[in-house]
DNA sequence: CTTCATAATAGGAACGTTCCAAAAATTCAA
DNA sequence: TTGAATTTTTGGAACGTTCCTATTATGAAG
């Protein structure tokens, strides 16, 4: 082989005594060759410093096994264990898929989306920024790559969505905040226009209006889907004329806030207001106290998103059926006992 | 255009009635390029549903612009706000990096490095796992791609290290607890084998001992490097004879789990312990109580590891300085006011 | 031994781009 | 108007693979 240049499959075929198809087709795990003769060629590879140009044969076979997963918020723990749920359910199928983070940045995404289409992705999984408009994905669909959404739903698209039961995961959260005794009730955080929020917030309020709440005893204030959100939700909350006693928040960032808030204000989770959160995040249950809130088995979500694109992929379609996974009330420590009189003050 | 296939450079060609080299020069964003010609070929290209083939680009350039970001625990909030740091530099370059995951797991490590090999990586950022062989970073090196530590240093090994100042920032946690009053001081978390928990102890200790601390009043725990660890490492710290009243945790995470694990036992951090974290994520400062920490600067340290490699691949060297980031102590609540009288119970 | 069927291997074209050398178009000066 | 100088455009080869179609080696049967 040349002194400088990187070794091909050219290379590996003088250095074994055979033709490049032959090295290709070792490289294939093709058992056309014979074992001995791929057993040579084998060796060759080792010896020298053989890299293979997965460019070379996408380029040649006109698909590529790249799959890319694009997360508006690879700072937020839930979404960091979601990603690496999927990057777990790939390594079992022998694929590497590239993480990109779009920083809560439609621009930013566009970018990221053209890039992975540059280098052949052949499948992605995006949880989309806010305000992402349809035909930011258009191109990829009309490009015939398979491509599914998780956790929030695209307006206007035909898209696959592997989510959690928001609408279920808010009712039985208002039903547990209900049975301890709350009467006047919030919804903390997130923006009006996620539809994780509208799902929440739906199952939320539908349970509460049928367990006999009145309308003006739901209060629903939109905020950040951070700490920093739930800490200034919280603040608005309470400084209401009526203040709720209790509050299912956006996810469990978000309560994280509205705990700290709380503590800031000489009042403490569970005893003085109850909080459920959203998500179960690995800290949520050894946060102090330990919080309460729905359980959308993250993994789970994460596994079901990977093998719908792997299903896509290998079915050569563009379209499946939306995921609904299953959601569980953790009961935990912020909620506090069952309260007996109204009122916080 | 063919009905089914995609467009390619001469499809565009054609439609624009020039030649492809024309086409490529103006993807290029040449000057040769007379502006109403390029603009006739722009136009073919917004038209058409064109995508730029990077991989066949690659294939004749012999050369990319991909670059990849190995990180060990993305679940780590620490690492991944060093990731989206160097996301942001690499963008600002025209760059979109690809993070990979590893899960501390030098097997998946190898098989994320082939991988971004064999997708043609131009330069690579490692975050490396725990027992990383140095010859599995051998081959990137020979094969005269430019890679950067970041964070851990691997034992013999001449790659860059981007890093913060470990060793003063114990130095000044040590400081810092002494000036407090403390005199029975413990080191908490990590494994011997990390080169960063080597560095944070050495200043730690070294300060101690220079303050007049005597050693068998410097405890130091191993474990693992998050809540989990923390909260074992404060326990075993407490059930000794003779058990430290501070403690400078080996990164946040920890600190945290201590945290936890004193609450657990009825303790308070501040009242009834101090505790010192390293880092300073997000969330250090929320926490209640916030939580004095050695700050390390996280998004400058992300940019100079991502100029680094930039400048390596524009240089085409595969060596570079080390880089040690400064360092400062963020002293807030979690070390109480100045303690008087030793012991805690 | 041949002959034939089959198993292994080999050679060339193709994938979509860039780069080089060369051709064509334009501009400028005389 | 012409020719030279310059700018702009072009065609073909090359990058490292895979796939298709040969071609050669092997083994079985006559």
């Amino acid at each position: 082989m040349n002194t400088r240049d990187k070794t091909t499959i050219l290379d590996i075929a003088r250095e074994a005594g055979v033709s490049k198809s032959t090295v290709s087709l070792v490289l294939q795990g093709s058992d056309l060759i014979r074992p001995d003769t791929a057993a040579k060629v084998r060796k060759a590879i080792a010896d020298t410093g053989y890299v293979y140009n997965r460019g070379a044969a996408n380029l040649r076979k006109a698909q590529s096994n790249v799959i890319g997963m694009v997360i508006h918020d690879l700072t937020n723990p839930f979404y960091a264990e979601l990603a690496v749920g999927m990057e777990r359910a790939f390594q079992a199928a022998g694929i590497v898929p590239f993480i990109a983070n779009t920083a809560e940045n439609p621009i930013r995404q566009d970018q990221v989306l053209k890039s992975m289409l540059e280098q052949g992705a052949a499948g992605l999984i995006i949880a989309p920024t806010r305000n992402t408009q349809p035909e930011a994905l258009r191109r990829i669909e009309q490009a015939g790559i398979p491509i599914v959404t998780i956790m929030r739903r695209l307006p206007e698209s035909r898209l696959p969505v592997v989510a959690p039961d928001n609408v279920r995961g808010g009712a039985l959260a208002a039903e547990h905040l209900i049975k301890k005794g709350h009467r006047r009730l919030a919804f903390l955080g997130g923006h009006a226009d996620l539809s994780v929020r509208r799902e929440r917030l739906q199952g939320f309020r539908d349970t509460c209006l049928k367990l006999g709440i009145s309308e003006q005893d739901i209060l629903a204030i939109e905020g950040e889907t951070n700490r920093i959100g739930g800490m200034s939700c919280l603040n608005e909350a309470l400084d209401r004329d009526e203040p709720p006693t209790a509050a299912l928040c956006f996810n469990d960032a978000v309560a994280f806030g509205v705990m700290i808030a709380l503590r800031k204000r000489g009042l403490e989770a569970a005893r003085d207001f109850a909080v459920v959160g959203f998500d179960d995040v690995v800290e949520a249950e050894h946060y102090v106290p330990a919080l309460t809130t729905v359980s959308v088995d993250t993994a789970n979500l994460g596994e079901r998103a990977a093998h719908t694109v792997l299903r896509m992929m290998q079915t050569r379609t563009t379209r499946a059926e939306d995921q609904i996974g299953s959601v569980t009330l953790m009961v935990r420590d912020s909620c506090g006992p069952i309260r007996t009189m109204g009122g916080v003050q």
